[in-house]
DNA sequence: CATACATATGAACACTTATTGATATGTTTG
DNA sequence: CAAACATATCAATAAGTGTTCATATGTATG
């Protein structure tokens, strides 16, 4: 693909769909707790305050568009970003927004 | 900011938003027609199929978030994308998403 | 100033989605 | 195999959002 070339119409679809995913304060939460380390999903509930239910449901989610991976470790299951593009795309981000922060 | 911080709340929400409001195809159709010039309202709507209304609604939300700039010339109003962070922001996720295409 | 053109706004609707609570599935240990 | 623990799924609800249609605002031109 071109460095500045219009995406096809399905190409759009599909980075919508991960930046809607991305675009939920509770989801973004979860993937940053994960950055670092892989965390069982009872690890991410407690430590971020949230229901086990909802971390499943928003888990499903990412591992549904490949933004997550989990590995099951005996009971628990550990979940990491899904590989080195998600966690740069991320940290990028992150940086694009804190250095945009100008006054409203 | 480090390098794997996790953010601030505040800051997941700033960053939240922004991914929310890349989240809809065509409010991403709209902000790559503008990548490479300024565009006219019309043309936008035109060039992309869509109603003027909707452009101007979309437009409204990506102007709050500082991701676009609209200039007046005459009667019609030229947009094009808020300044470099942004456009590098789509170019490198367009990237980061075109390379990621796994099979599902 | 009235008309035509370009863009913005408001109300309404259909649709999606985040969250909760209850329950099911799966895994280990006694 | 039963009990305990960890995670996933189901159903329901409340809140949010994209789109449309009608209308208003703003700007230039005769």
């Amino acid at each position: 693909m071109n460095k500045l070339a219009i995406p096809s119409q399905l190409d759009t679809t599909i980075l919508a769909e991960t930046f809607r995913l991305l675009g939920d304060p509770t989801r973004l939460r979860i993937l940053f707790f994960c950055l670092d380390e892989p965390r069982s999903v009872g690890d991410i509930a407690t430590g971020l305050d949230l229901s086990q239910s909802l971390v499943s449901h928003h888990l499903r989610l990412l591992r549904g568009a490949r933004l997550v991976r989990g590995n099951r470790q005996a009971k628990q299951i550990f979940y990491e970003l899904a590989d080195k593009h998600v966690s740069d795309m991320l940290v990028d981000m992150a940086h694009h927004v804190c250095e945009d922060q100008s006054d409203d």
